[in-house]
DNA sequence: TTGTAAGCGTTATCAC
DNA sequence: GTGATAACGCTTACAA
């Protein structure tokens, strides 16, 4: 017997001759005759069954969906999170439903809407929205929330982010251990949560150590490639160039190494440089880059499983925060400054 | 006034003092009287009611969502697809589930299984799967698949994928221009269709340049950093080791730079090379690499536009079969073989 | 153990 | 133009 279509608990209960409600039984683990057992799973097969989860939902009132609303999918950053986050989803029956807004608040805002209207049943996002009214309806209509990568002020939501403050503190630490003095920071756009923090590391770590801070060295880059590659260049050209430099984001890494092959900077003899997120590419190009690495295993790991609990209607520690630890690795491309 | 919770049709009614059926038609684009039209929109708004998705797919049989089956997400060339295909599926209203089966085909299998219980209307997809016959049943079954970047030996599918035989072809041919007579290909695994393809055109070139093929020079990697790292050095330490090696994806080509950088082969005096796929990376190693381009973003609207289409229930012309054209850029990493 | 029937939020078909 | 009402596929009391 072949199928046409897709079949439905009636037909099920059609093939057996039983009642809906005794084939809905056996599907949720109900107690049923042996026999009837046997030919309920005999029909399911059959007729290839698959509950219907839309009209589940409409009972249940929940689509078994998650959103996630992400700034870009073209970066590894975010889509190595999602990856994460969609494995464990998964395993507990729920759909990822993704969402790209190219960097782009208008669109945020629209594919938030356009989440809400699929009825999703919880949000996981990284907002580039500097409001908080549009999250905070969300919230006051019990829908989870959890944010990704950056805070919101004032906003009481959960939240899972890379120590930033401290991922920089780190990096620029380890080249005042090795006697920079003049250490440059490309840093990422100002009122931007995770520049801002960045920034506060770099100024935090010299205070620490009695360092004085030439604020000609810090400079703002967009997180774009051309302007790593324009704020190295401005940092090289300087009267008394840094020894050192930070980058604060991969794509600004990237323009900042090609800023060093175009001027003929020698790694790590003229300047020593500390690269960010993308450890695969730190590893081409030569000599081989330092680089801080955020937790991404950890942060999707940590927000899935944060709603899963959102979902499962335990708000306790609400909201919870979580700071996750970042690693610096320090290669060739950092020498002790002579 | 507030409004706590969901609001549904229902409420629409009550605070209108219509019915039911007046509110929905209204929803629906309906004609309804000016003045009921300015309640119901202002009801709309104050009860922030929003057309629950689930129940009208209850109705129409539609989800509204269409599934997406990829390998891995931590891949560029993937996740750029995917975004273009969420954008262009959005703006029509549907939502684009997301699964990675991290290059397991039992995962696939199973994620795919996953897809259908949550009633997708339409999946498009990477398989890594040799097996046709999971993908026949949902063509049987009417549900429009669209296959991307391999084909499937002896299926009838819709299927969006770069010319992988006439990306080598035209890479080597490059390098045949130049002189170069022992010319390397590292390939992937044998049995991938794309790996297949890739060599065929190397093949190919060969002849129809009268340049003689010598096997060694045929080099299997399995798609991963650490076989294109292996494969170049054994490459690098024939007795006649080639004067140009193409490597046919991208993990293989950070491998064979991480090779070429450990034994200090100078690009492109002693070795040219061209890589695949991350123009991105291309651009911060030194010299700068010479790259096959995938159509990504093409790849990613064809798909997405057959899609709607085949969910308009249009089925001309199947099985399309879209073979987008690569792009090859030549950059200092090649040379005139002297 | 099994079956009946109500209800989830829509849409669609009728009368009115 | 409007309003009952049945139906979509499922879950869930409650009755048998």
């Amino acid at each position: 017997m072949e199928v046409s279509g897709i079949s439905t608990i009636k037909d099920v209960a059609k093939y057996t001759g039983l009642s809906i409600a005794t084939i809905s039984k056996y599907i949720n683990g109900g107690n049923v005759l042996e026999e009837n057992r046997r030919m309920i799973q005999e029909a399911i097969d059959v007729l290839d069954y698959r509950r219907n989860e839309i009209a589940r939902g409409l009972k249940t009132n929940k689509t078994m969906t998650i959103g996630v609303l992400l700034p870009s999918l073209e970066n590894i950053f975010f889509t190595s999170i999602v990856s994460i986050i969609e494995g464990i989803l998964q395993q507990k029956g729920y759909g990822t439903i993704i969402c790209d807004f190219k960097e782009d608040p208008t669109l945020e805002r629209k594919k938030l809407e356009f989440l809400l209207n699929k009825h999703v049943d919880g949000i996981i996002m990284v907002s580039y929205s500097k409001e908080k009214e549009h999250i905070q309806a969300l919230l006051d209509k019990k829908i989870p929330i959890i944010l990704l990568d950056r805070m919101i002020k004032g906003l009481e939501c959960d939240i899972v982010l890379a120590d930033n403050l401290n991922a920089s503190y780190q990096a620029v630490e380890e080249l005042i251990i090795r006697k920079h003095r003049r250490i440059g920071i490309i840093c990422g756009p100002d009122h931007t949560y995770t520049a801002e923090e960045r920034k506060k590391g770099y100024v935090r770590v010299h205070h620490d150590y009695d360092v004085t801070i030439d604020d000609k060295l810090i400079r703002n880059g967009d997180y774009t490639v051309e302007s790593g590659y324009q704020a190295l260049v401005d940092l090289w050209k300087m009267e008394h160039p840094p020894s050192s430099i930070l980058v604060t984001n991969y794509e600004m890494t990237i323009g900042a190494i090609m800023a060093v092959n175009d001027l003929n900077i020698r790694i790590p003899d003229d300047l020593s440089l500390i690269g960010f997120d993308n450890i695969q590419m730190a590893k081409v190009v030569r000599p081989p880059l330092s680089i801080v690495e955020q937790p991404m295993k950890e942060i999707g790991e940590t927000a899935a499983k944060l709603m899963l609990k959102r979902l499962n209607n335990d708000y306790g520690d609400f909201p919870e925060v979580y700071r996750l630890k970042t690693n610096v690795h320090i290669k060739e491309s950092v020498s002790t400054n002579i």
